[in-house]
RNA sequence: GGGCCGGUAGCUAAGCUGGUAUAGCACCGCCCUUUUAAGGCGGCCGCCGAGAGUUCGACUCUCUCCCGGCUCACCA
């Protein structure tokens, strides 16, 4: 079937390189696009044939409707469709020999005037027809358009050609992230790129990928986080950096996980974890104005309202809210015996702030649907944070919970040489995987030469835009996410 | 990795309580100089995800496997 389809087109291009026609040109003069000139001529008279108003236009043809020796098409460019009338006596007997080998799926490039159809759609009477690329498959069906969502994320160009709205998702995610650059630019931080190979695996808790470098004849791993590397930088003297770039993570895939993903990561000299919420509030604000004029946006037919100030509240305290449990008063077994009087089951854990985070995971992420700061989390889970300054069992972080998903990640950065490198050797003693848990003395010893007091915040693109885009999966918001090869072909 | 759902022509789908399959679009031929899901007439296209089993006979039933979606677990 695909080879008589083939096999035909085959033949249609040889026949118009017989007929002295290239059907792979080099190059276009473009002088219109169709969004454009639809939104120029609008309220042109129906009928009336603007005969000065000529414009050279390219796309792909999407639609063809044959009257004999007269005809109508769309194509599509960059930014819309366009309606096209052919006339076999306008274009000549060439021209029109050339239009009678077009196929839907083809780039074609075209010179005309503009003008009204008869039922009120703004058009382009063609004079003169160029092909710019034959196509030799069909394109996929055009009134339901391809619904399958595995071939949508294989061969994601076919999406993109068939499924309009999917475009629009890639323009926003482009336009949030130069919101970033432009909103960070501002206030003065420098953006830097840090490496994506790490020989030790640091600045989260996660799994990494391995690889290898020959001629180093050692391991490395795909950097899991770049932290480490920022906060080097604040030790060098920069005080505000941030990068966006990709993170890997050698876990499981779901619909807000995809293996790499884009982060957004940012260190403040002489900032504490205040500044950071002050700081991620406004970011957020600003781009969801910048783009929508408004704070509030729809996620999954829930209103979001991103307006300052979100709700602040202390993990402990959001735990007490929801379960009437004061952790603050109770040691890690009296913990343990209140989770078992209000029937709340959780993973076996050894210490009373990894508790309170699994009550917090199980009972209150997932009530957390407008924006939510959530501070002051337990120092055995945040080995990067310093102590919260009238707290020692807590740390200055907090992150940011948005329909019920961490969304960001902030702390006061700890910089105490002696504090941290005695929190590394704890973490490697509770990780039983002590080959990808080896302690980055090098970090140590950058923080020995002096890092100012420092705020740093993390912030998931893939999620963010996820929100600001409506869609349901973070493969809907990455181009090409990660798939197993389909066969030997590896489509 | 577990559970649920799915994979039929290039695309979108129908069929199956067992008798090798149906339609629309696309494609090919013909008619048609303002159509837009254009229309009319005729035609082409399927290892029914892969393999094994049951059966006289399997797209349909059973098993195994592959790929995907959702979900749970791990994580961001």
């Amino acid at each position: 079937m695909e080879n008589d389809l083939l096999q035909e087109r085959i033949e249609k291009l040889k026949k118009i390189r017989e007929a002295g026609i290239n059907p792979y040109p080099y190059r276009f003069e473009v002088s219109a696009k169709t969004k454009i000139l639809l939104e120029k001529y609008k309220d042109i008279e129906i009928g009336k044939h603007l005969e000065e108003d000529i414009y050279s236009l390219a796309g792909r043809v999407m639609s063809l409707r044959e009257h004999g020796k007269s005809a109508f098409a769309h194509i599509k460019d960059g930014v819309g469709k366009i309606q096209l009338y052919f006339k076999a006596d306008l274009l000549g007997e060439n021209g029109w020999d050339l239009f009678k080998k077009t196929d839907i799926g083809d780039f074609i490039g075209v010179k005309g005037d503009m003008f009204k159809t008869r039922t009120g759609e703004v058009s382009i009477r063609v004079k003169e027809l160029t092909l710019l690329s034959k196509a030799m498959l069909p394109l996929p069906e055009k009134w339901h358009g391809l619904s399958n969502v595995e071939i949508r994320y294989r061969q994601r160009y076919l999406d993109l050609i068939a499924n309009p709205e999917v475009m629009d998702t890639f323009y926003i995610r482009s336009r949030i992230i130069k919101l970033i650059r432009k909103f960070l630019e501002e206030k003065d931080f420098l953006e830097v790129e840090t490496p994506m190979m790490h020989s030790i695996p640091g600045g989260a808790a996660a799994k990494p990928f391995k690889t290898f470098h020959n001629a180093l004849g050692m391991e490395l791993f795909m950097r899991i986080a770049p932290e480490l590397f920022l906060k080097r930088l604040i030790v060098g003297g920069f005080e505000r950096v941030f990068e966006i770039n990709r993170n890997f993570r050698n876990e499981g895939m779901s619909i807000k996980h995809n293996p790499e993903f884009t982060m957004l990561e940012l260190y403040q000299a002489y900032a504490d974890y205040n500044d950071m919420m002050e700081l991620t509030e406004e970011l957020f604000e600003y781009i969801v104005k910048t783009l929508f004029g408004s704070t509030k946006v729809i996620y999954q037919e829930k209103e979001i309202d991103f307006s300052r100030p979100w709700k602040r509240i202390s993990m402990a305290d959001s735990v007490k809210e929801a379960t009437g449990i004061d952790a603050a008063g109770l040691d890690f077994e009296g913990l343990k015996a209140a989770c078992r009087e209000k029937n709340i089951h959780t993973p076996p854990v050894s210490s009373k702030g990894e508790l309170i985070n699994e009550i917090f995971e199980k009972v209150v992420e997932a009530t957390l649907i407008q924006p939510t700061i959530i501070k002051d989390y337990p120092i055995e889970i945040s080995p990067l944070a310093k102590q919260k300054r009238d707290d020692a069992a807590l740390v200055e972080r907090f992150e940011v919970f948005i329909f019920g998903r961490e969304t960001a990640n902030a702390f006061s950065e700890l910089n105490d040489p002696l504090d941290q490198k005695e929190r590394f050797l704890k973490q490697v003693d509770v990780e039983k995987e002590a080959e990808l848990k080896k302690v980055d003395y090098d970090y140590i010893t950058a923080l020995e030469h002096g890092m100012p007091p420092a705020g740093g915040l993390g912030i998931g693109i893939d999620r963010m835009v996820m929100f600001l885009t409506n869609s349901p999966s973070i493969r809907d918001v990455i181009l090409f996410p990660q798939m197993r090869p389909k066969d030997e072909e590896g489509i």
